[in-house]
DNA sequence: CGAAAGGCTCTTTTT
DNA sequence: GAGCCTTTCG
């Protein structure tokens, strides 16, 4: 098979260009992904470059995973030797194996953000500061900005001194202390902390930079500063390094995603190579239209052309509800007729929002529909209580420094071990010196030496029961496998026989249940290094990463979530100034921009028909208030769009007008087809028709085929020509 | 010490 | 409307 052959010009540029830096620009659905498997069977193919000197990192797991199988169809058992995964894991990997050049354990723990909200907690706490008057997550995000800009608490002063960022500065320092206490590195550090061993040991450097000799990124407009530096320190030897990204996707400034990069990467490299790709293949031409319409209005942004040679399609539509819960019923009651017209299968069909909160009302439509559907990260599962529990259990026996563990979950279930006596254990160990962990082992030493023990008899022997039954875990697991010892665990905690007492404890002990699979995946492995992996695993993996690829049900998706996606059908429910763009980015220019681009990223993972469903009144926050279209509706010019509205009457009205636009152009365009037509199915091949009609802003075609019978399809879904 | 009840706040997106 | 925290009572 010829790599090339099944690419654009453009296209082909991009993956033939592999010597020294390149920065490909591509719009939605221009083939990206394509491009860069395209690009590593490229080098490993045709080039014969060693799989093991190819790094190829992504933002997600599942974009991970996804280059991994279509990789594996173009040079099959080579992807095993790439270095292919998210800057994350990528670097935790890094870590695990040189990091002690820079003093950390191996065994270290990742923190997650739940984590770190507790430890931030904690560290307020021994500042006698005031977690009312300083936000864990206010201080967080201030923390991880300050991260992504390499920014540690020394210089964090540097750049400006509020109250409040003194008071940031002095949480800042005693959080990466106990970070080391607890031999604990959280996202950010992951990354940090590759770039400081890079810095400070040059023989390290240059092993990574001698093996790499072409490094791939994806999504680059979403890297911060700390993973550019990164690249930039891995590609300095060869200089091979191909960025991939489109500034109109970049939807994570949140999480210190920086755009500069982009411009940088053009100053940094000057002699980039630098290739457009615009080209759309996934969108209807009204749909592009419409997006580009939406994403131009951002005034931040290089203009870009970007043009298709598909068919015109569908309007989008515009419909209005009247509340939220009509709101979805809309798009329940329209799905249902797309699928029962028989060319839309309920698998194509996404439905988008902006916030998690609002999938709640969509999922109870459906569920009184009687229509499956697929919520992407609507559980998260690996947030669940008792899913954490079981693996801070799990993370102690690895590493019992891990405070935030340990605090979790030494008194549950219940062992007597209330706030009291935690708070003293606390205050008792920064006495000595050690963390609490140490603490507890001190205690029992002491007990058996028979000295003084600062607590009372009862308390000191619940305390000691539980270092001994930690202790004991941790001898066990030298020995057990994987799944052993999370049955140890489990049982000998006591949190089985816990979770049996609870209300909703069936509930929670499927969900351990389903924690103990996942173990299983690590079964094989030796006892310790089994035990490692799977704690890295959970670390590094998030919910939407378990999205098939296939769906045979509709999906319920975020818009964040649906980047890279696609779908023939997509609905993007509460079009309302204050739900997109929402009201928190309302009123900053550049935030605003960011939700714009949002909405542009939902248009454009359209293929076929997109509908923006707004409601007129909604409740948020526990009450109930009426919002606005959202501006961004606003963009799209009138002739773009179908109205339409839950009232029947409303709705026929607005698509009859449409329907006399659609008329007016085909006279333009011949009459598409009459009975006794000839024509040709994709899948089914050729056959007559029978008959054809409008429907709503569609037209129907029904079909005979030779041996297969007579077929429905809707005109703007299926693809059926004249023979 | 722990369970239950009441009050508070804040709601974005995720590796 | 949920989750988190504080308060209160046994």
């Amino acid at each position: 098979m010829d790599i090339l052959a099944e690419l654009n010009p453009a296209q082909r540029e991009a993956v033939e260009a592999i010597n020294g830096p390149v920065l490909i620009l591509a719009g939605p659905g221009s083939g990206k992904t394509r491009v860069i498997t395209h690009r590593v069977a490229y080098l490993i193919r045709t080039v014969g470059v060693n799989p093991r000197r190819i790094m190829a990192v992504t933002f997600t797991n599942k974009a991970a995973r996804e280059m991994e199988s279509r990789l594996d169809k173009l040079v099959s058992a080579s992807v095993r030797d790439l270095t292919l995964g998210t800057f994350h894991a990528i670097c935790a990997r890094i870590l695990r194996r040189d990091g002690k050049a820079i003093g950390i354990d191996k065994r270290f723990v990742i923190y997650d953000d739940d984590d770190q909200i507790s430890l931030l907690k904690r560290s307020l706490q021994a500042l006698s500061l005031d977690p009312k008057q300083f936000a864990p997550r206010a201080i967080q995000s201030a923390i991880t900005a300050a991260k992504s800009q390499m920014i540690g608490p020394e210089e964090f002063l540097e750049h400006g001194r509020s109250y409040f960022e003194e008071v940031v500065q002095r949480v800042y320092e005693r959080y990466q202390q106990l970070l080391t206490n607890s031999n604990a590195l959280d996202f950010d550090d992951l990354l940090l902390k590759v770039v400081t061993l890079f810095r400070e040991k040059p023989d390290v450097l240059s092993k990574y930079q001698a093996r790499y000799l072409h490094i791939q990124v994806d999504e680059f407009q979403d890297t911060n500063l700390v993973q550019y530096e990164l690249m930039k320190q891995l590609a300095g030897k060869y200089r091979n390094i191909c960025v991939v990204g489109d500034p109109d996707q970049s939807i994570y400034s949140w999480r210190s995603a920086d755009i500069r990069n982009i411009l940088n990467f053009e100053k940094d490299f000057p002699d980039a190579k630098v290739v457009l790709l615009e080209q759309n293949y996934r969108s209807t031409k009204l749909i592009l239209d419409a997006a580009s319409h939406v994403i131009s209005a951002n005034q931040q942004r290089k203009p870009k052309d970007l043009w298709t040679e598909n068919e015109k399609g569908l309007p989008p539509a515009v419909v209005e509800t009247y509340s939220e819960e009509d709101e979805a019923q809309y798009v329940v009651n329209e799905i249902d007729n797309l699928v029962g017209s028989g060319e839309v299968k309920a698998g194509d069909c996404a439905v988008m929002f902006r916030t998690n909160a609002q999938s709640r009302v969509l999922e109870e439509a459906f569920i009184r529909y009687g229509m499956p559907y697929k919520l992407v990260a609507g559980t998260r599962f690996y947030e669940r209580r008792e899913v954490k529990d079981i693996i801070a259990y799990l993370r102690l026996i690895q590493n019992p420094d891990d405070t935030v563990s340990l605090m979790r979950i030494i008194n549950v279930p219940q062992r007597g071990i209330g706030e009291r006596t935690l708070d003293e254990l606390t205050r008792w160990a920064r006495e000595q010196g050690v963390n609490e962990y140490r603490a507890l082992k001190l205690l029992a030493v002491s007990r058996e030496s028979g000295d003084d023990l600062h607590f009372s008899a009862r308390t000191v022997k619940v305390l000691a029961g539980f270092a001994a039954m930690l202790e004991d875990f941790i001898a066990r697991s030298r020995e057990l496998n994987l799944v052993a010892l999370f049955d140890l665990v489990v049982e000998r905690s006591g949190y089985k026989q816990y979770l049996a007492g609870l209300v909703d404890g069936e509930d929670r002990w499927e969900n351990i249940l389903e924690l103990r699979g996942v173990a299983q995946d690590y079964q094989e492995l030796k006892p310790v290094e089994g035990l490692t992996a799977f704690l890295e695993g959970v670390a590094l993996v998030s919910d939407v990463d378990d999205l098939p690829e296939k769906q045979e049900t509709v999906t319920l998706i975020t818009l964040h979530q649906a980047k890279g996606l696609e779908f023939p059908v997509v609905f993007i429910v509460g079009m309302e100034d204050g739900i997109i763009p929402h009201y928190k980015s309302i009123d900053d220019p550049a935030q605003l921009e960011e939700e714009r681009r949002l909405c542009y990223v939902g248009i454009t993972r359209a293929k076929q028909k997109v509908y923006l469903v707004r409601a007129f009144r909604r409740h948020l926050m526990g009450s109930s208030t009426v919002n606005r279209p959202s501006r961004f509706l606003e963009d799209i010019p009138e002739h773009l769009i179908a109205r339409g509205g839950v009232r029947e009457s409303e709705f026929e009205l607005s698509t009859n007008e449409v329907a006399e636009k659609e008329e007016a152009e085909s006279v333009k365009n011949p009459p598409d087809f009459k009975a006794g037509d000839h024509v040709r199915h994709d899948q089914f091949g050729e056959g007559i028709v029978v008959n054809y009609h409008k429907v709503k802003n569609d037209a129907e075609v029904v079909v005979a085929f030779d041996g297969l019978g007579v077929k429905r399809f809707l005109l703007s879904f299926a693809k059926i020509e004249k023979v």
